[in-house]
DNA sequence: AAGAACTTTTTAAATATTTAATAAAAGTAT
DNA sequence: ATACTTTTATTAAATATTTAAAAAGTTCTT
């Protein structure tokens, strides 16, 4: 099933695409999206110009009908300053969020707020392309009832897992095709399309809208089925040369340990992953080794997740507790390898996995101090994510706008 | 032993210090300096600015005598471009490297020429802060004999090993004290001074002289007595939270290993640094396992050195080359971290250890193949340094260069 | 309630920088 | 050798941006 191409109408009002040729207009709307309403000062401290001319942008982008102002802000005994922000419809953003069984789709209009419903499709992803129609159409449908019109759509940000160049828009893990998927998705869109690995867009998150907003220096984890890993390094995510960097779940841990899917054996992905708790947790039912398990799962082995497993643990169960200590001993250790070689300010974990903190936050801890130079292990905060579930949909969604509004 | 602080000549000449708020004439001198002779054109691509803006900036500096026309470059059929360099005595830096054993001084001028001959102070650096006024006064005569003017030295630029912090000025390994080292060298001095751990300014001259010029996600091992880790990314040299990113050598490697100089065991100095690499050889030497290696060192333990055993398996002694195949192997292992969690698109050996090439390079390629996903294992080449002995103190005058002349 | 203090916005003048046109110098082709 | 093309340098005009001053709008103080 294919769409077709939408030109954007040569007659239609002002859009956000004709400002291709002004950076400046494009950088005040980019950090209107990210950051919300303004004052020109505040502004100033972004773009680095001075008063006079920022307003005369300002207004520009008002008579545009891209910017609006909204009142005014609290002064400290002087005049108050007037607020600017995007107008809602300046333009929107979609974002698609691919999960290893499930495919999420949001649309963020220019204030960065969600215009549509959770809107969720059961998918699993898979080495070839087949859910790439389903997933496409899926989008279409949900653009077209809620209105959205095609030619304020900045494009479309797609995070997904595996090992993502988006410079060349190639996934090397799934979705893999002569042509690269990305280049897939933009012609069956017919708009722009950006791909990001799910570890690096929710470092992208929290680099603007988490914790690490304002850090320089900053270590997400990703804990899910994987274990992805985001670097912040001098206040920017850090890619590598191929956008590959931070294959930290295949850091060989334990020697000829298990087989990974990645070929090598003894991964850290093998003994601290979603995938390896669940593993864990098989071999214990096996055995007999868990009480509590059983019941959660109803005697299903294939109901077994890393939130059951939690779960247990929460409720007592040895073994549970003990599985998640384990990966907590190896999480720290991969996380003091990590420490030593960046020195960063701040560890962030999120993910699924970051639900079973109270279990493996210490034994995480306790590996940092064993395997650690103290001047480094003791120089760094570990703080869990606060963003929600929508973290990976923001932050591919403003990844799509800088990778947008910052080109030439 | 202390020197009287000398204060700038309010009546001399126009010089460089009173350029501190012209920030494009002094980014022409950097530029000058780090990539010598240039056209106008040359220069725009770096400073952003039109052409009659950059001849403007030159004609200025031009009569201030800080810059020089030299004759014209070539032309592909057109009119000759104007060379433009910068005039050798518009500054001087001077550059320290203290190494564990021995400390050399270079000064620099303002066309990145060495000015000194090799100037070499035999000194083992140690924990407390005994060797500076040894360096201080060492360093002052070299000035005092080359007649360097003092107001025309942009400063002092040392490179150390250790956990250099060089934003406070402490080294935390050596030379500690209640004052931060530089501080202390600065007073003395009386003037800027600038330190930096020894890895990293032999990556900075990587960047900006060597292998890693014009890349942007290099990562530069220096190996010495211990395992140094210089990281560039985005094209920027990386220095993490409190300037301690890179230590390298101190991942843990093997469970239960050999106690490390830092307190911790296993670490991969004690098995694949110039010390681990003497420690073998003695045991070896004792276990009577070496055929010429006592010969080389005329049965003194205490003359075993990196290169003696890389002569030793040169000549084909086979304890010695199974040494260093075993070093080879235990750093290739340790790449393979590096390689998967930055991706990068070269990695660069240099220091002493880097003459044993032709015995590490092949184990290291093989624990490379062992222990990295293949994708970004192939994507990535090793190379040896191609700098000399004088890579270390060009990096740390070039540091300096940016550290006083990039500020504000 | 009036004025002082403060902050932001507006305006106008001053400055900085670029663009575009022209001139100059060199190489290439006829 | 002369004309043409290419590249760089110079100049003048146009544009962009900032600085500084004035005006406007709030809050605080008395």
């Amino acid at each position: 099933m294919t769409f077709t191409q939408v030109k954007y109408d040569e007659t239609s009002d002002l859009n956000v695409v004709e400002l291709k040729n002004n950076f400046q207009k494009r950088k005040i709307l980019k950090h209107l999206f990210l950051y919300g309403a303004m004052t020109n000062t505040d502004l100033g401290k972004f773009v680095k110009l001075s008063t006079p001319k920022i307003i005369s942008l300002l207004n520009e982008l008002k008579t545009e009908n891209l910017v609006e102002e909204l009142g005014q802000g609290t002064s400290s005994g002087g005049r108050r300053p007037n607020l600017y922000g995007n107008a809602e419809d300046a333009f929107y953003i979609v974002g698609i969020s691919i999960n290893i069984y499930k495919t999420s789709v949001s649309v963020y209009n220019a204030k960065n707020q969600k215009v549509t419903d959770d809107q969720i499709l059961t998918l699993t992803i898979s080495h070839g392309t087949s859910i790439i129609d389903p997933i496409v159409e899926f989008t279409e449908n949900i653009i077209r009832e809620k209105n959205i019109p095609r030619d304020k759509i900045l494009g479309i940000g797609i995070e997904m897992p595996g090992m993502v160049d988006s410079e060349t828009g190639i996934n090397k893990t799934y979705m893999v095709s002569d042509e690269p998927v990305a280049e897939i998705f933009r012609k069956k869109f017919g708009m722009e399309v950006f791909i990001e690995n799910d570890a690096k867009t929710r470092a992208f998150a929290e680099l603007k809208f988490g914790l690490a907003h304002g850090r320089k220096n900053v270590l997400a984890i990703h804990l899910d089925w994987g274990i992805g890993l985001g670097i912040i390094v001098n206040g920017k995510l850090y890619k590598g040369r191929d956008g590959f960097a931070g294959e930290f779940g295949h850091l060989p841990m334990v020697d000829n340990g298990i087989l990974c899917k990645c070929g090598k054996q003894g991964c850290l992905e093998t003994i601290a992953s979603g995938t390896a708790i669940a593993r864990m947790a098989k071999e214990g039912m096996k055995a007999g080794s868990s009480s509590f398990l059983p019941q959660l799962i109803q005697d299903d082995l294939e109901n077994i997740e890393i939130r059951k497993v939690v779960q247990a643990a929460t409720m007592g169960d040895q073994y549970s507790i003990s599985i998640l200590a384990n990966v907590g001993h190896w999480l720290g250790k991969g996380l003091a390898y990590l420490i030593q070689i960046f020195n960063p300010e701040l560890i962030i974990l999120g993910g699924r996995m970051s639900e079973a903190n109270q279990f493996i936050l210490p034994p995480i801890q306790q590996a940092i101090q064993i395997f650690c130079i103290p001047e480094l292990g003791n120089a760094m905060e570990i703080k869990v994510s606060e963003l929600g579930s929508q973290a990976g949909i923001q932050g591919v969604a403003a990844m799509l706008l800088e990778h947008v509004l910052d080109r030439q």
